[in-house]
DNA sequence: TCCCATCATGCAAGCGCTTACATTGAATAA
DNA sequence: TTATTCAATGTAAGCGCTTGCATGATGGGA
């Protein structure tokens, strides 16, 4: 019978059009498998019921939804918003819809994000960084749900990726940092545990440490959850030590902002008495004062690759690998010559 | 029979436990109507077959799915960032899972995103400001879904809500400006078109002139898209004017933190010569040199009660109306006293 | 001892959609 | 004209779950 009360379904159009539920169905999923007329009259009936798919009726009976799913580890935070952004409109562009989740940096949260999105039926997802637990991995395997890694690139794992060289990226712009002088480097980094992308850009400092010869041993690093006061803190303490770095490396560009404030009241001018460094390149980078020197990674970019990536993927390419993109260091202001003194 | 192939579904566990489905399906919704020893074997067997639900087939069976949707203008925003994260740790903690969409401000995008999450089985969503075609409120209610207005309030309308009066806040604002001995301000807006936060805030400002009998006709007003660029743009564009206002207030911080730049750039120092003014109270607000006087707003409430609230109305509690939620000004080096000249 | 609440559990009917297969009818070939 | 083919459409079987109702067991009261 035809429910008129709440939403209308499929059998509510077929019965207006005049024709069988099977029919309506494929004029909305493949339409040149029916005739004009019938197709116009069909979604003419659509119109004006206003109908709309019932998606939990939809991932029953067929497998694709054209929904993916992303999980990333905060959305307070401006360096996935961005790649974020563009992975979204990607994937409109291509017909799909993302559906968005956040875990708080908590390994668990994400297992459980990761089962929610699937079982509303995700055909594929978007993860930040490799590290997690392996059970997910064969979790995902067995769903058959494909899983793109962004923000991460090794070449080491075959695994589908689209990112950068946090490692090596980070000692590039070591490097720079050096090539002024700077012998005695402090280092704020996130917290490392369960996050390849801080531990990484540490590596990356190490190696361009021992790389010129200098000692990564006695290097001096904090550890500090992901926020601004987090970071100022953390240049306070580092920098009242008894013989204090000339140039912090932060590894993002939130902790370096909170940097450069611990450093001013601290009564330092930067760079003139200590320089500072960030990483991600987020907007805030060039708005600070001093501005900031750090590591561009290109979000855009990235985002709109991922998009196309996970969409072969879901649609039977399983054969993509990892993809480096290009990044560049951006010397600004926060980055100078190692002081005189 | 078993399909043991891919995912364990209810008919394995209830198999392996030796009961039927629908004792399974009780242990998993009603665990107190199944006795112990039962659900004892019953979860264990879904243990050891990892089994998860089938949302879509818990959507059509049932009506409830226990997902919230939010649907915000874009992710690339700080400003819905924070309140949207304190938003889902609420909804978390009380056993919902939290799916956001955005729609880069183009409100044909809202609709089509309220239809996903709505086909996708969301008990509720969480919409940014009133502004929208009433078709939209309409389908809402033929659908039954409760929705929560966000990020905005009004006394005049019924329909949930929790925010903040943008135009008493700005006005509030736009009175310290005045008391300063301001009286040519210029104002920086977001774009005005389907944002009612935007013209909320315009209207306070000229609240505020006309009852310190100053005229708001000639009111130096430009609207811009929401970016640091925009603000910087559109700060020269209006500190060349011919008699250049004393004051420039600007929509939300990141156009504000734009402005800053842009009178840097033509050599004028704030707020020496000119001051600027924010709305949000973003965490770049703090950070920035000279730090930006501007609107807080309890974004982190905001998300928490939000989520109550919306599980509330879900939960059958229909009767809520709007709540509003006290702002606060902040008085920071941006603003200072009109130029002697 | 027998009857009847009471409670735990099973049975089976959908929920709205897709799709393999069956059917129809018109166009083409013989 | 009749047999053959093929495109357009219909039929109906699930997909995995929840839940109203039926059933059977258990125990207390008379």
């Amino acid at each position: 019978m035809t429910s008129n009360r709440s939403t209308p379904t499929l059998d509510d159009v077929a019965k207006a059009a005049g024709v069988s539920t099977a029919t309506v169905s494929r004029c909305l999923n493949s339409p040149d498998r029916v005739v004009k007329a019938t197709r116009e009259r069909v979604l003419m009936a659509v119109e004006t019921l206003g109908y709309t798919p019932n998606f939990g009726a939809r991932i029953m009976a067929a497998k694709r939804t054209f929904t993916i799913g992303a999980i990333i580890p905060t959305m307070e935070n401006a360096i996935f918003a961005r790649g974020l952004q563009a992975f979204q409109e990607e994937l409109h562009e291509q017909g799909y819809t993302l559906l968005v989740s956040s875990t708080a940096y908590r390994p668990d949260r994400e297992e459980e994000q990761i089962r929610a999105l699937i079982s509303r039926g995700a055909d594929g997802l978007l993860l930040i960084g490799y590290n997690r637990d392996p059970e997910i991995y064969n979790y995902l395997d067995q769903q058959d749900v494909p899983a793109l890694i962004a923000w991460a690139y090794s070449p080491l794992v075959e695994r589908p990726a689209i990112g950068f060289d946090n490692r090596a990226s980070m000692k590039l712009l070591a490097q720079e940092v050096i090539n002024r002088g700077h012998q005695r480097i402090g280092v704020i980094s996130a917290v490392t545990k369960g996050n390849d992308r801080a531990s990484e850009r540490l590596a990356g400092i190490t190696d361009a440490l021992s790389d010129n010869g200098l000692s990564a041993n006695d290097l001096p690093v904090i550890q500090t959850p992901y926020g601004f006061d987090n970071g100022e803190a953390a240049m306070k303490t580092i920098m009242r030590a008894s013989s204090p770095p000339t140039a912090v490396m932060c590894g993002n560009d939130v902790l370096a902002a909170g940097a450069l404030r611990g450093a001013k009241s601290l009564g330092l001018e930067v760079p003139h008495d200590v320089s500072v460094t960030g990483f991600d390149d987020i907007e805030l980078a060039r708005i600070l004062t001093p501005s900031l020197t750090t590591v561009h990674v290109p979000h855009g970019e990235m985002g709109t690759k991922a998009a196309s990536a996970l969409i072969a993927l879901v649609e039977g390419n399983r054969s993509i690998g990892p993809v480096k993109l290009q990044i560049s260091v951006k010397i600004r202001e926060s980055l100078g010559p190692v002081p005189l003194n």
